[in-house]
DNA sequence: ATTAGCACTCCATTGAGATGAGTGCTAACA
DNA sequence: TGTTAGCACTCATCTCAATGGAGTGCTAAT
């Protein structure tokens, strides 16, 4: 629709609006783009096209006789154009960090870290959802008298552990029973293949509907379901400052608050209202689903690990993001994750 | 010293410049102090006196004819005569979020979270030093093939884990035969009474000269002194924008940096050099052993679990932060952390 | 359809008072 | 001798109007 309603002269014009703001950050007028593209036309021109385009919704004034800078109708033409059409290859990314790598933790801070180097904007990456992620090893052991430790791995090396307190010793040959029983049964299954129904089949089997054992077991499922607190990394929240528009102090401190409280972070990168089939999605402006994030724009990526969707690296920055760059990168780490972590889930 | 070079009335003036001054965040004026105290001076008397402080290096004026604002040495001398007097008992510290939690960071998470919420502060908790803190228990077990699991539990319930590697698998005998090995030889120890000393005598008890049990052996070496990342959970950063002296823009970035990255922070938390008795310390101003905190105050308290120092925690703000608030709560959340922790420690 | 020209609008910057808080100094007072 | 009143002076901040410039919208000419 958006194709009827341009002709190209005004697909350049926009554009080209666009651009030239993405870099200074202030309101483009008439003149500057008369000079800056190669159509050759004079200031009054580009101004009556202007003024189409503003009609149309693409641009607004911030006030008379100020330049025009993009709406978020502007922004989001752009962008879709942008992630339609570009497929380059990417900008050789720095691989110096992204190693094999032992712990998924410090992996995932590491890429946030790079991410926010490279772009210049706050970045999130999400720890991979343990839905539909794979149970690989589980043990029980008795730490000592009234206490027992529950480990679990999953695919892709991630441990959980949780203490389990119990009121009497289990003995020994309890537990190797219940380490059996719960390899030989859990082994191979995701967490949301893991329900109340099959515990209960464990406890079953466990024989004995002893008390304790049924408790253990509950603590058990807890420890694998346990929603791994849903880590977020983040990094470069601070870039906020670099961009006026953004660091006034109000609206920074209310940034940077729902940067360090994770909470809603997360909200953010499991939000998979608009997945697209790129796996890219960007938010302008209102799009956001953190309203505290109104100003700002968003683009996340999904990474995959085996089978399923996993986690989640996502870019904050200021509407006049460097979305070619962001794109470009954004990209070009997905992929790598991607390779890294099927690797590493499979022979590592 | 200083209480030689300052009469009683001096003092009096001092701490009525300082209490205004932590109150208003404005330069405070003579004119203020002979109404605001019970002297009974005239304004030109408290003026000649603040000469005299001034000159006693107490207190500054950020210019010509503004009021006075507390220098360092003045602040100092503010919080010595606090800490020292100041033994009253606690206001009735918020005990609904410390009850008895199982998992260490959620427990310290929180501290740091009701401590900022208290203070208005920017507050950091670090994670309990493993340092002269004992095993309590250690496991190898076998996830697959190639890979072990070593899981190592402290005092106080905080499990560390690695994976390993291995070229060929262990078989089920050897791995029992090192467990047994380990617990017996480690169990009870502090991480640094664990040196390569003790290692190699445990290498050597494994009898056979294997290549793989010797890895394997300093992997769980590794596991046990691997630092845990030190960690330090940080809250309220952005209640720096609550005190306009920190919040212009250039500062801000600088200091919310610092907590973003916080490596520096664990220095700052771990900086032993003028240990109090009292095991408070407070760092005003430049005496701060991080740059970007020049224009802060930094409050902190070790906390103890069973023997030896421990975690601490931390309280940044302006130079005019309500010390006498501060104090007053990081002795409390102290002693609550320190019972708490001996608790737990021992009978759960 | 495009362009040149012009009047107009509005923001940002500047500089000149005006204001007021606060000091330092001096002279008077108890 | 310590305290106080008074006064001149300084300096940051606020207000206000003037200025300049960037940019638009409109109209008339090409």
């Amino acid at each position: 629709m958006a194709d009827t309603e341009l002709d190209e002269r005004k697909v350049k014009i926009l554009n080209a609006i666009i651009k030239n703001y993405l870099e200074t950050g202030e309101p483009v007028g008439s003149r500057t783009i008369s000079k800056y593209t190669d159509l050759n036309l004079s200031s009054a021109t580009i101004r009556n096209e202007m003024s189409d385009l503003e009609d149309l919704g693409y641009i607004v004034q911030p006030h008379t006789s100020a330049g025009r800078i993009p709406s978020d109708k502007g922004y989001r033409f752009y962008v879709n154009n942008l992630i339609a059409s570009k497929d380059k290859e990417v900008s050789d990314m720095k691989e110096w960090m992204i190693e094999r790598e032992e712990k998924m933790e410090t992996l995932l801070k590491n890429v946030a870290k790079v991410l926010a180097n490279n772009t210049q904007y706050a970045t999130l990456v999400s720890a991979p959802s343990v839905i539909s992620n794979r149970l690989k090893f589980i043990q029980l052991s008795a730490v000592d008298e009234n206490q027992l430790l529950s480990v679990v791995v999953m695919d892709g090396n991630i441990v959980k552990n949780k203490i389990i307190n119990v009121d009497k010793p289990l003995d020994n040959e309890t537990l190797l029973k219940l380490n059996m029983l719960l390899n030989t049964n859990l082994n191979g299954l995701s967490v949301d293949q893991i329900n109340l129904a099959v515990i209960s089949k464990l406890k079953e089997q466990a024989g004995i509907h002893d008390e304790i054992i049924s408790q253990v077991l509950d603590t058990v499922a807890e420890t694998i379901t346990q929603d791994e607190d849903l880590q977020v990394y983040t990094s470069g929240a601070t870039n906020i400052f670099k961009y006026p528009e953004l660091s006034d102090s109000k609206k920074a401190s209310e940034l940077l608050d729902t940067f360090e409280e994770k909470q809603s972070l997360i909200e953010l990168l499991s939000d998979k209202s608009s997945e697209e089939e790129t796996g890219i999605q960007v938010y302008i402006g209102d799009e956001s689903p953190i309203s505290t994030m109104k100003d700002c724009s968003i683009v996340t990526a999904t990474y995959e690990l085996g089978d399923g969707v996993k986690g989640t690296i996502g870019i904050v920055g200021p509407k006049r993001m460097d979305y070619e760059n962001v794109v470009d990168n954004i990209k070009s780490l997905k992929g790598q994750l991607d390779k890294l972590l099927k690797k590493e889930g499979k022979d590592s």
